[in-house]
DNA sequence: TCTCAATGATTAGTTAGGCTAACTAATCAT
DNA sequence: ATGATTAGTTAGCCTAACTAATCATTGAGA
């Protein structure tokens, strides 16, 4: 078997242990995966549209409104009419940075922990390597 | 943010680009990503009970139940008695095997694509790591 | 030997979170 | 003004996961 099939069967077979991983560490704050995907990009790039989070998510729109509805019901982010009136700005409440800082916390010690022992070297170019396959995904 | 992080970010990030570029390569087949795992870990490993497969991919036992009905209807696997009354041996058939082939040889194009230009040494680095923390997450 | 807890698998029912198709409302370009 | 495009939502479907409960079989101990 290839080097590059190794890696992807290897991508694979890590995805449901840390994806179990971090649900475990989502529940007590009744977040779920992709509820989090959402939270953390509206932290990292602050507000944006719908239409923009499914974009960058690689999700259909309706899929993003259906989370953001859940959200706003959580009272977790918050949305405002844009000058252009069919858009909506979805950005994070005070609550919702709150939250988000805290999990990012606790997920900083899970990661920390998860890769504890591993060469930084190696860990850069674990990233390069996804972040190049990203790139070509892409085009 | 530490690199720790970033690593995770990156690899959720790349996990719905990679997803549905899989799923587009499955659907003239008639499979999705799950039965696909189960076929793939099937063909690597040989039969095994649903018990063992739930354990391998990190799923609850009727989650497999389900799927591997599908694949029966779908004759892609056949399930045998064993010895022991209780339990039923999981295996691929002939059309199975063949199917399993084929996607095979059309992944390993793609994921060749998909790293083509990234360092060998890079690629040995990933897959270290990744293989690290799924030790770590099996404790 | 008989009982009963443990094990393997299934059934039933629920949920999150994807999707497409079809829709409304607003904007833009002729 | 009007036709096309864009942003977002609604409705309805599907996959793929879950839990709880059930059935059948096994094996160990009284």
């Amino acid at each position: 078997m290839k080097r590059q099939q190794t890696f992807f069967t290897e991508y694979f077979q890590v995805y449901r242990p840390v994806l179990n991983r971090l649900n475990m560490l989502l529940a007590p704050h009744n977040l779920f995966h992709s509820q989090w995907g959402i939270l953390k990009l509206l932290k990292l790039e602050g507000e944006m549209t719908s239409a923009e989070i499914a974009l960058r998510q690689q999700v259909e729109k309706p899929s993003v409104t259906k989370i953001v509805q859940r959200l706003v019901e959580m009272n977790l982010v918050s949305v405002r009419p844009g000058t252009d009136r069919r858009e909506k700005w979805i950005g994070l409440t005070a609550t919702g940075q709150n939250t988000v800082e805290t999990i990012m916390a606790e997920l900083e010690i899970l990661y920390c922990e998860l890769l504890n022992g591993i060469e930084l070297e190696e860990l850069e170019s674990a990233i390069r390597v996804m972040e190049f396959a990203r790139k070509n995904l892409n085009n």
